[in-house]
DNA sequence: GTGGTCTAGACCACC
DNA sequence: GTGGTCTAGACCACG
């Protein structure tokens, strides 16, 4: 079910480290990973988004253009901006070496606090559960039939 | 017992999006955070390790004296750096935040490229046991300490 | 009513024994105590500011980034510094040494040069007078806050 | 009356900003400011005052050829370090600045903590209390008369 | 134009 | 030899 997007579940941090438009790059990039948006589904306009998160319009434009770069987005003039259909696949490599980090990071942040890989694991499992809820608003796809 | 670090097992990776004063000092928490060195323990000078990692002197300094303002790290002019005997302890809801954040971001990665939750539970075991092997080169703490 | 600070009233004297970005952050800490500046302020760009005391520019980052770390200030990458909306507060134990050995070297400076504690009361009522005195060139802010 | 002092009343903080070698001047500098120490009395031999507050020997050293270099004290070989009979006096110049220092640091402390003028003089008023009390252990001068 | 990072030196102060 | 400071550039990323 191809859906249009009109609300998107992203938190914007002002002050954090990771520039604004890469927040809200990893923030859709979550959403599709978790299934909460679609290949094919149609995100709300750079504009509209920008006016939802409260920041600048070339800062939205952005992340969608880098995400289309990165092959996850595909913006049709005139009509808007959809997830591809065709998802693109990291190399090997890359993936591995992020995923990698990314438990590394976990564990450090686990281990300093003095809890173990069980705790970790727990942590793991209720953050999934968390993931898995609050779906983003949206209404029945009518968009013509050519670009799903 | 307090050692005296004289080679730090530290991987710089010139194109990272992470800066590389921040790849020193995630992998010096780190080290810290699965026991690879204690507090006490005397690192290496920061012109000796920018040596050993060929990169600048002042990026090791500016990673030093980031873990210092953040309370891991001591300095004592004309004597070095060591890890503080008593080292922070961030407040419950950072700690929850970040590590909530790095689950997510593990989870996220891995369910991008098809893997579920118990592949994610099998990196994160695997992940485990790399970072506690490889113990830094070191000779056994000769200092007094009574004047710190 | 939020300023656009373009002119600091700082004085940077070469040969003190204090370093230079310690000066720069003193006399910013100060103009904050005596209200010439206020919580978000925008501060001059640290190159800008480099420039009106000719000094290099990564002197002024340095004094900009510890008080930061110290939270005074916050930096927002492609906007500026500013003064910080909610300024920090030292404990109950730290104020009471810093303000009590900031005393003891008053008085024993004055006592050292033959005055008495009324001659020292009297400096320090000159001293305030000085520093109510002077404002930093200003423009009112027009800046949009709401993505702070 | 010239005394043998025996005892410094002298705090060192290790992990000060202040090098322990200036920690040892100013505090020896107040003490005469005070009148707790006094023009002719000896001090304690390097070794031995360093041996009270468990730094090196070198380091207090170095305090008293400071202190002898700026005309406080006067060492007399295979005698004994004493307080000089004439202290000398600052320029005109560096004293105001000083002093001036000391009082904009006192009073931009005080401000921060929402402290007023009054306030600051009380708290001028408990330090100079405290300054005053708490003598050093001494005993009563026997030295030959050439020296005083 | 803003901050963020980095380099490759230099000189000094400390212990 | 250690850390502390400073310079005078450079290039990039952000908004």
């Amino acid at each position: 079910m191809v859906l249009y997007i009109t609300y998107m579940e992203i938190l914007i941090r002002a002050g954090d480290e990771l520039p604004i438009y890469r927040q809200v790059m990893n923030q859709i990039t979550e959403a599709l990973a978790v299934g909460r948006i679609h290949p094919g589904d149609k995100l709300p306009s750079h504009r509209n988004l920008a006016e939802q998160l409260v920041i600048a319009p070339l800062t939205v434009k952005k992340a969608y253009d880098e995400l289309e770069s990165l092959g996850f987005l595909e913006t049709q003039r005139g009509r808007g901006t959809f997830v591809c259909l065709k998802l693109p696949r990291l190399k090997m490599a890359e993936q591995r070496d992020q995923i990698a980090a990314a438990a590394r990071k976990l564990l450090s942040l686990a281990y300093m606090v003095g809890l173990d890989f069980r705790d970790a694991v727990a942590i793991l499992k209720k953050v999934e559960n968390e993931m898995l809820q609050g779906a983003p608003s949206a209404v029945r796809g009518t968009a013509d039939k050519e670009d799903q």
